[in-house]
DNA sequence: CTATATTAGTTAGCATAGCTAACTATATCG
DNA sequence: CGATATAGTTAGCTATGCTAACTAATATAG
């Protein structure tokens, strides 16, 4: 061995996969967003919508800050679902500055239906892996997720 | 077994990955795009200026199709990255109705320090894994790349 | 307990990035 | 040559991001 220092540092080998891997993401990412058209709502309202559905009511704040947003941007979309009639704002009892936004019964079901296009596109074409490929692909998500809970 | 069918379907378990390899990605791609606000362009313009640099000098449709996005989209992208100096359009010899776009020195420079901000943050958090973390993960990104390739 | 400071959200106004429709200029084809 | 097709641009709309400045409500210092 002529090389001493081996464990988490940023060799070569690490560069390169992060490189692949940045780069198959923002392809696979591309791809997958084009299902979203039929839903008829653009990105960010679909992210926070999410958000929502699957993270439970939350103040405007919160949701702005789950999406890497300004509140003032948050507003802004907060008041599109709402006027779509996929979210609405419920005074939070107790701090009346605070505005706890919630998804509808009709935005829960859009958004599920987008979810379901999505991933279902997705496991369409990961469907024409091997079972093996599969199996490691499932390892390696584990350890994505693994370094996003570590991430900050 | 109660299963008789096995390969090449939208099964629960590859639902399961895509649905968690989805979330991952979005994740991932969110966090190292947090690096790119050092270069003070948008991801559009950054996006556009990565297809030059590494894809070498094409039309204005090739790269709005590349980017999928409309040419007129790719005008005015173009347009700020002329102005900031990063990309120049060329004429075409034999047919004039065509633009070829070309990265400049500069533009070359400012991508190159860009990818090396948002490969190298991502490649230290990659980091923390194990070697055979590292390594399942090196197969599952080959895997990626050979569904993107089978995509469409 | 009032006066001040902090916090949550909104409003206003700007920049970027996406689109379609309509236009210009050039090529191509009958 | 004239009609048609192709490559880009222009104009104008929408969506999504920001900062600065504002309002309302809460928390804190004296």
């Amino acid at each position: 061995m002529t090389k001493g220092k081996r464990k988490s540092e940023r060799g070569p080998l690490v560069l390169g996969i992060a490189d692949r891997l940045h780069s198959a993401a923002i392809h696979l990412l591309r791809r997958v967003r084009q299902q979203d058209t039929a839903t008829g709502e653009g990105p960010a309202r679909l992210s926070a919508l999410s958000v929502l559905v699957f993270g439970g009511p939350m103040t405007l704040g919160q949701l702005a800050a789950a999406e890497q947003v300004k509140p003032p941007t948050m507003t802004r979309i907060v008041n599109a679902l709402e006027d779509g009639g996929l979210a609405k704002r419920v005074a939070d009892t107790g701090d009346a500055r605070r505005v706890q936004i919630r998804a509808t019964p009709k935005g829960m079901l859009l958004l599920q239906a987008a979810r379901e296009r999505r991933i279902g596109y997705l496991a369409d074409h990961l469907g024409t892996l091997s079972e093996h490929e599969r199996s490691t692909l499932g390892q390696a998500v584990e350890s994505l997720e693994k370094v996003l809970r570590r991430w900050e």
